[in-house]
DNA sequence: TGCTTTAAGGACTAATCAGTTCTATATTCA
DNA sequence: TGAATATAGAACTGATTAGTCCTTAAAGCA
């Protein structure tokens, strides 16, 4: 048994593609383009990731792990909830500065792309939604506790009230929108959040 | 001069194209479907509309401007401006329990396909953001000299607050969530600008 | 040395794509 | 009637697409 090891970088290789998929979307992205930015001949390619369809499956799913296992890290490691909340929508403007803050959301993307017509797509969706939802209802239930957020909203709203709001600012960071008005909107929905009373 | 009318009709034309494009994005949607749903054989269509991209680029227009036209109606319409944000954010979700309302919005889907990578379509994009920041910028403003809204919020970002909102939840609803989800959401959106005191 | 796997590259397939060209027919007005 | 335009349909082009196949070389381990 065992032969040849693998000679290029498996994490570098779906990097490289979840950029030009992030960038381009799936069907704009072409063969040749992963292969020239994933640095790698045709058979390595297939014989490593099957298909592109594959390859952009693993890398959705890549793409979703890494944004929970990233948000969950942010949570834990903030001094409040609420500040929790404040860093999250205030590092929308920071990145809206940078073109690889004007990207969107990969998952977003793939769902406008997609839309209704791809099961899996939709699955991975629904997953990334779901775990996004419950580490913001976490963090709404915590800010209600130290009576930063009122008690007579319901978490599970809220928290969809602010993804959805994310979901928002990322599109218009893609749409090309500037940093300055990001972070206007995003101060907005924070104090929102902090203020309003009854649901 | 004067030669043989035209037989079918253009405005149906348009709509069955719009349509299209509207559920499955510009790429996807091959010019043998646009044939099929427009009912047109090929010398008509290209007679007519000069290539895909050229007929994408009208559809975009006539969406831009039939939805701003909408919205001042229902804002001239409306008893009062805080009404006609309310009864905007509602129909979202009463939208959303059709087919129709679940294709989320024509703009927004494109600027996500086409990202930066084409002038015109980021033209449309800023115009049509513009109209309808207007409007609810105008909206704002009544609900401020009425009362219905604190006169410490700035106009301007309250509008790009609720314009940021609307693309949030038509996304979501393209993504498939729930006309209840969406409802929650929306209220929520409504009230939080009208508790919501300084910026 | 053999076995196994990776890698690189070139040739190729089969499908699909938007768009063009051509012929024939229909319909309007002057 | 005749000029002008619309319609229909078929044939075709040229480019691009994802994916397959095959050959040759390299690199690991037993």
């Amino acid at each position: 048994m065992a032969g040849r090891p693998r000679k290029f970088n498996l994490e570098a290789a779906y990097n490289a593609a979840t950029d030009l998929f992030w960038v381009q979307g799936y069907e704009t992205t072409s063969l040749d383009q992963l292969l020239l930015m994933m640095q790698l001949s045709k058979s390595s390619f297939y014989q490593t990731f099957s298909s592109k369809k594959n390859l952009f499956e693993q890398c959705l799913s890549r793409y979703d792990e890494q944004s929970v296992v990233d948000m969950k890290k942010a949570l834990a490691g903030a001094p409040s909830a609420i500040d929790f909340i404040r860093t999250t929508f205030s590092q929308l403007s920071a990145e809206a500065q940078r073109p690889s803050g004007r990207r969107g959301c990969l998952i977003m993307n793939t769902v406008v792309e997609f839309a209704q017509r791809d099961i899996k797509v939709a699955r991975i969706f629904k997953r990334n939604i779901k775990s996004t939802k419950k580490i913001f209802t976490e963090a709404v239930t915590s800010a209600q506790t130290s009576g930063e957020i009122s008690e007579t909203l319901d978490p599970a709203i809220v928290a969809d009230f602010l993804v959805t709001t994310i979901i928002g600012l990322k599109s218009q960071a893609r749409a090309g929108s500037s940093s300055k008005k990001i972070a206007d909107i995003a101060d907005l929905v924070v104090a929102s959040i902090i203020n309003t009373t009854e649901s």
